[in-house]
DNA sequence: TAGACTAGTTACTTGAAAGTAGATTTTTGA
DNA sequence: TCAAAAATCTACTTTCAAGTAACTAGTCTA
């Protein structure tokens, strides 16, 4: 953002060109201002996505975020355009490291159930950081429109992903035959969840936590005797 | 409120006592008006609990929903405290009836998975209904901290109610060997996240959504062929 | 049929939090 | 050492929704 055609001071005209522009280095100069303002613009998401998280969206007021980086509330303005902009920014973020952690799934390659296992993995691993909770814990209302359905596709993508695979998986015949649209869902439900309830510091690490929904989804919770359960029988 | 100390015209000095308070029946007079008044209360709870569910809860003012009831706003308060309590109302009205239907599964017999199947059918029905919802879209913070310890408590009710059954299934050795409490949290997970999607006259019913939804769950998504499926120590 | 209680209204106060204007300090480059 | 730009502050306005006060019309009953 902030284009080099925003310029907040128009230049003198006549005056000579700046010499910083005088072949200095190939690079352009000042990235580290640049660097130091995105840092502090993502201390300013991370530390909503935060409380966002522990208190909900509303119970934050931009004044208590500010409070907690030690600075006071319009300086937050200069970082951000509005607090729907916060909010916004989080949960996309989120998203993004959902969809590049199932694009890194895919191309490790593997069987579907493999690659959705890894998919598996890594969504329940970004639900349970502040960006990923955010997903979960903040409701599509928050968002007001034009942003809220560019959310929905994001999140749709992931779906399809899911539906993807377990579709493979099915015809792989790795998987039970199933409506993948409706798999699919149980399995971001469940692994959703996690986001809902989990914190960091609890009785279960996250990876814990992770693996044993996976189990328990793979395999159901049905027992594998000749009984009421899966109808193959085995050991 | 409104106690008879804060008349809205003051009594004229020297009347006689109120004849209403000279025995007028062993019975409260006046049970249909009683009715009324509860119905009227009802009617502002569920009217209530659609619109969070629809737009949520801090986008859903006082106003809106007078508004739906075609009546003014303080008439709400002659029927409810405040804005909060009908947060919590609904959100405990949704949690009886789980722990009702909980109830009734467990009366009605059977093994530990027969009572968990049903278990899993209430939850996944009332979660679909207006109060259910809100139990699924309102997050605990924004209920202020006397209640939400009380419904923390109704929760963790429901919560125990399904570990207790699977670890009873566990032992019958008609599910499969787990830890209960992760094994709840994964179907919990799963059947609340409808809550969070269904919409009626979707695609699907509430009773398809919650069948699919429970035979994915009770069999897992694996396969059961002797691939990767339930035997092997797999991946 | 009075008069008390019920149910509802209009019009207001209040408070909290978002967002802004404009001054001020800090940094940086020449 | 100076001036321009960046970064931050104090102090304000605005907005919106919760909640209240105080009046009024209907209704039941003795």
């Amino acid at each position: 953002m902030a284009p080099p055609s925003t310029p907040r001071v128009a230049p003198k005209p006549g005056a000579r060109r700046p010499r910083a522009l005088a072949q200095p280095s190939p690079w352009p100069q000042a990235p580290a201002r640049e660097q130091q303002r995105e840092a502090k613009r993502n201390a300013v998401l991370s530390t909503a996505a935060q409380m966002f998280n522990e208190r909900g969206f509303h119970a934050t007021s931009l004044d208590d975020i500010a409070a907690r980086l030690q600075v006071s509330k319009p300086t937050l303005y200069y970082y951000v355009k509005n607090k729907d902009e916060i909010l916004l920014e989080c949960v996309k973020k989120g998203l993004h490291l959902i969809l590049e952690g199932i694009e890194a799934s895919r191309q490790a390659g593997g069987n579907a159930v493999d690659q959705l296992g890894a998919c598996m993995q890594v969504y329940a691993d970004i639900v349970t950081q502040p960006f990923g909770m955010c997903i979960i814990r903040i409701g599509d209302e928050e968002v007001p429109e034009p942003s809220r359905t560019e959310l929905r596709r994001m999140k749709s993508e992931i779906d399809q992903a899911f539906r993807r695979l377990v579709a493979q998986g099915v015809q792989e015949g790795t998987l039970a035959p199933c409506d993948p649209k409706m798999t699919a869902f149980v399995i971001a439900g469940a692994l959703s969840w996690i986001g809902r309830w989990y914190q960091s510091g609890g009785e279960y690490s996250a990876a814990q936590v992770a693996e044993q929904c996976i189990g328990t989804l793979m395999h159901g919770v049905l027992g594998p005797g000749p009984g009421p359960g899966r109808t193959a029988g085995d050991d």
